[in-house]
DNA sequence: TTTCGTTATATAAACAAATATACAACGAAA
DNA sequence: TTTCGTTGTATATTTGTTTATATAACGAAA
């Protein structure tokens, strides 16, 4: 009757804390679309406080750094997302994906 | 290499908001074992008005409801969980474990 | 050496969420 | 009719989270 609908959420735990979720890999999309944590933050309307500390959460969790950070320098600095980063980002995307399908599949033998 | 562990949420929503999470579930077993939701509330160390709202908002997405409350009466009154509710509970822990065990399975591919 | 806009960091202010508190309504049983 | 502990509801308080603000550090390039 598709009255009802299943949701979910995915993320990725490393030792001490988050490693991957879903707002981390989209700050990581903004951050390749701008250039720059502080305009990625910009363009997402949220507090560059916020963002540096998913940065700097993810790229503590993570083996190799997903994400560059350069201060000073020509234009003040930036930051760049790695080919790690990039992989990380695609897999994120994939994963959620299969548990979604997954899910609404499971879901759709059940006449909720 | 066992290095991250993969985590996940599911929920399903109904037209105005949601059905059934997890905290729902855990007060409707708290529920039943205690027979009221100011005990099952204490118990949780939850406000009464919080397991009242989320009480609330489960039965108001319901198509039966999945718990019945009486106010008044010898003792009080008191909450019981129908058997739609115990179907639900069942429902949402076997599609919270298989969700878990697919994506666990997902991940063991990937070599984290 | 000066300039630039960024990163990095601390602190104050604003906002949101959860809790605590109080009290009316309820109705079966004594 | 009175009693009981619950449900139902509103409001104030507390707590926690998020944002805003300010400022130092940075370092390549002019």
């Amino acid at each position: 009757m598709m009255s009802y609908k299943i949701k979910s959420r995915i993320w990725i735990e490393g030792k001490k804390g988050t490693f991957l979720a879903e707002g981390r890999v989209a700050l990581m999309k903004q951050i390749i679309e701008t250039g720059s944590i502080s305009s990625a933050a910009k363009a997402m309307k949220m507090s560059y406080k916020k963002a540096w500390e998913i940065i700097d959460g993810m790229n503590k969790e993570a083996k190799k750094p997903l994400v560059v950070r350069v201060s000073g320098g020509k234009g003040g600095g930036g930051t760049q997302v790695t080919e790690e980063g990039i992989k990380a980002i695609k897999l994120f995307d994939k994963l959620n994906k299969k548990c979604q399908k997954y899910l609404d599949k499971e879901v759709s033998k059940l006449d909720l």
